[in-house]
DNA sequence: TTAAATTACTACGACAGACAAAGTAATTGA
DNA sequence: TCAATTACTTTGTCTGTCGTAGTAATTTAA
């Protein structure tokens, strides 16, 4: 499938992404990277709940709780200023990111094939 | 400059890449990474050898010594049959990873500029 | 000529993020 | 009504990165 330990450096920015549009919880964020992704990437509930957290030390993200008068409590997210102006600068890390890592892949139908 | 937490998952294949051409050691590979990635990405001495050690373990690759009858002996590596195999699968993830991760990534130019 | 810089490593320990396992609790659907 | 789904929390383990430090030989510059 994908590899965690690339996903690593973009699971907060990944999240981050989807809190731009409007608030979320995690069940919802969750259902939105596999659906985004074309299921070839799920989110384990650890590691998205340990983002949210660590988003929110940060000051990334705010939390707060929709008014709904039954039911198990969401927590909900919306992203910050600061949040948003850190997303940007994963974006240009990104490109950079990018363009480095496809200096060293050969892509599947070049030379070494003929090797 | 370059976040070690995307490189994590591809400091691995990054070597195996450099050494499909030739046999190489510690401080050429470190050297090549930094003047191919255009001084855009400088592995650590300790992540660099740390991984010939897992890659190694791994059978990727094998170590030996070049016969240099003088100096600070070096320890050179080969790539090994599934080393190739290993980073030909390295390859492919990275084209899946890369699709996936540009869905959460809105480009310089796009419409959040506007927001 | 000698001191500093560079080459070429090894060892140790800390830390962050991913994740498995397990548990809790309410809601919805068959 | 009982399983599946939603919506989390807690705990603890593991992997890879990296800071610090040390060793030792070689090359370069003052």
């Amino acid at each position: 499938m994908i590899s965690s330990d690339v996903i690593r450096g973009y699971n907060d920015t990944i999240i981050l992404y989807l809190l731009i549009e409007t608030p979320s919880y995690g069940y919802e964020i969750s259902k939105k990277i596999k659906q985004l992704s074309n299921d070839r990437y799920v989110i384990k509930e650890t590691t998205l709940y340990s983002a949210f957290s660590r988003l929110e030390k940060k000051g990334y993200v705010e939390s707060f709780y929709q008014d709904k008068s039954h039911g198990k409590r969401r927590t909900y997210y919306r992203i910050t200023e600061a949040g948003l102006a850190y997303y940007q600068e994963k974006c240009q890390e990104w490109e950079i990111t990018k363009n480095v890592v496809n200096q060293f892949i050969k892509g599947v139908d070049e030379e070494w094939k003929q090797l």
